[in-house]
DNA sequence: TGGGTCATGTAACCTGTTACATGATTAG
DNA sequence: CTAATCATGTAACAGGTTACATGACCCA
């Protein structure tokens, strides 16, 4: 997955490792993170593989740096993976294996739970920071309609988010629902 | 992550690796995939750890069985685990990466692409299956109220899909109106 | 003088996927 | 007779995470 994006993003012009990362960390992390360590190792296999060339940069000031650039084979395999394996498989999230054990939890306390996350930012700042990051990159490149692509993603974000909370939402109420039922059965049995 | 979710289903009660299997294919599935190669490998870690215990059992007329249960270290396990690292990450999507590069492909190619995803279904059945699966184990536990979260994962699914499928009329629309827009610009130029 | 930026990686580990392998019983 | 169900696993690989490690320059 990880080579991928790389290979993506070099076909936009040459950069380091280095450089990759910020680009990650900046404007991807709403949907994909890596480290360092992955993509340095990432940077190498696909070396090997040809899809990309290194080429090694004298600097005064700063550490020197290997510069990738993409070949013809890289682009060749970007465009092979673009048009590849389309339908998305479905959710395969964590979260949701937690909710479904939530039962050996007390329901007060899952109630408490769904508020909390309900409130917290999924997707920090409605993806302001994201925007601002495409369009600062959309100025870079020589071919600005690739920034709709980006903004598709990001509205996802956006999308996804307010999905979140209206399930919060329904989770809050089902269980108060839920918690209601246990009170009165428990003035029954006192009755 | 699938060692709690075994964990989970062991704490309903006794099972064997073959029935944990089939739990995850008939009503975890849609959040989660478990292959058997994978779930004989972690009962055996989780047993090493102590969370669990074997217990080997001779059958006549099917094959024997290695029957596991959970152990007071496994529950405790559990509800650390239910209650730790509480806040959901962001969308991590491989499908999103590939949306994110399609400004290599051309405009037509990704408007029909993401027809055939808005009509394809992601979450197949609108979760009768999931339903039916949660109403059948329901039965056969003893706290009947635990189905509640069961239904609110599923429920997940079901409002997954709709905000899916809205998310590609956005950006059919969006791309329709790129579409315009270069058509708009080879007239121009002709003229 | 302390923290941020630029710049590079290695090693070990954990988790999930793919491919392979076996074999009896039972229902259609 | 054939397919499904019950039942168990191993081996190799792929991809992502955590921890560790180094070092110069620049700005406050």
């Amino acid at each position: 997955m990880l080579k991928h994006g790389i290979l993506g993003l070099l076909n936009y012009g040459d950069k380091t490792g280095y450089e990759i990362m910020t680009v990650f960390r900046d404007s991807l992390n709403h949907f994909w993170t890596a480290q360092t360590s992955q993509i340095y190792r990432e940077l190498q296999t696909m070396e090997k593989a040809g899809w990309i060339s290194e080429r090694h940069v004298e600097q005064t000031g700063k550490p020197d740096k290997n510069v990738f650039s993409i070949t013809a084979e890289g682009r060749a395999e970007l465009l092979r993976w673009l048009r590849a394996d389309n339908l998305p498989r479905s959710v395969r999230d964590p979260f949701l294996m937690k909710t479904f054990f939530r039962g050996e939890l007390p329901v007060e306390e899952n109630i408490a739970y769904f508020k909390t996350i309900r409130d917290a930012a999924v997707f920090p700042d409605d993806g302001k920071q994201a925007t601002a990051a495409a369009e600062m990159y959309q100025a870079a490149i020589q071919n600005p309609e690739k920034a709709v692509y980006w903004k598709l993603t990001i509205e996802f974000g956006r999308m996804f988010e307010r999905m979140y909370r209206q399930w919060c939402q329904v989770c809050i109420r089902e269980l108060e629902e839920l918690r209601q039922k246990q009170t009165d059965e428990v003035k029954e049995r006192s009755i």
